[in-house]
DNA sequence: TCACAATAATCGTTATAACGAATATAATTC
DNA sequence: GAATTATATTCGTTATAACGATTATTGTGA
């Protein structure tokens, strides 16, 4: 069982505990994951830690979002928000502004520049992702994000 | 259900697909556990990509492994394996030399302070990795296994 | 209201990752 | 056996990540 995640990690010693098997076959299998992601993204000069950000922010729409909000949505935990805005606002895929209350706050927004790239690529995204993990099935991908959501308990 | 990862992922939108939601479930859990170990090792001043490397050398005995060896059995693909070695050896942690046979190569091998180094940490990482994912049980870790080999199958 | 703590973001610096080109050696082909 | 191709590693460079310190603004308690 599980043959060939165990091949590709080719320990010379068996597994010490489930535990540990398990620990490193989930990283291996999102280092693979984010691979191929990154290799869909490639031709439009997106990595996938910007992707995910213009995705959260269209997801907030024309309010916009605060950086430390954009960073509590991001999948890559504490990025600096900063800079990561600095590389998207030089592409022109967003724009940010001072908070008008609180002015600690700097506030980004997507630019239609941005929104459109992201149009372009959501049937790209929606293609790879079903080649990638659709013939799994419906009722596998439940169990999966079950045990997943089991796994993060106590590491999040 | 999957109510914890769907909320921490605070997605103004539901998921668009089953896939999708899936894959970000992956990744997600895997860097937040992968942050743990990020921590766990911070003691030792190892990082886990570092940690990961002394292993694999432990594991290949006293004859050593070829740089291109290690790079295969690595967790995550294609790091420098040149200059991840070349920290572990200023650390005094693992040696270098070329091989005879075919002098292309580079054969890496641990040092009795790296070896050390593991053999301290061994008991730690194992109580790590009991208290994040021992509460699961070893039915379900094993289900999260055979899920998570169909996951990669495709994308490796 | 004034000092003090808390929060939001920025920036300086160092370390690591990523991408290619380059080097050295070995294998292969004609 | 000379030229070519493949392999193993190194290295130069640029981009990004990680860690702390810093700045600006707001909230709070005496």
């Amino acid at each position: 069982m599980n043959a060939s995640i165990q091949a590709e990690i080719k320990q010379g010693k068996p597994f010490e505990s489930l535990e540990q098997e398990a620990f490193l076959a989930l990283l291996w299998t999102a280092d693979r994951l984010q691979w191929r992601l990154t290799e869909a993204l490639k031709p439009q000069g997106l990595s996938p830690t910007q992707y995910n950000a213009l995705r959260i922010l269209r997801g907030a729409g024309k309010q916009g979002l605060a950086c430390s909000e954009i960073a509590e949505r991001m999948i890559t935990r504490d990025p600096d928000i900063t800079r990561l805005m600095d590389r998207l606002g030089r592409m022109g895929l967003v724009h940010r502004g001072r908070g008008d209350e609180d002015r600690r706050i700097v506030v980004a927004k997507i630019t239609p520049k941005g929104a459109d790239l992201l149009k372009q690529l959501d049937p790209v995204i929606r293609q790879f992702l079903h080649s990638l993990l659709g013939h799994m099935g419906e009722k596998k991908l439940n169990s999966l994000l079950d045990l997943l959501d089991k796994a993060a308990t106590s590491a999040s």
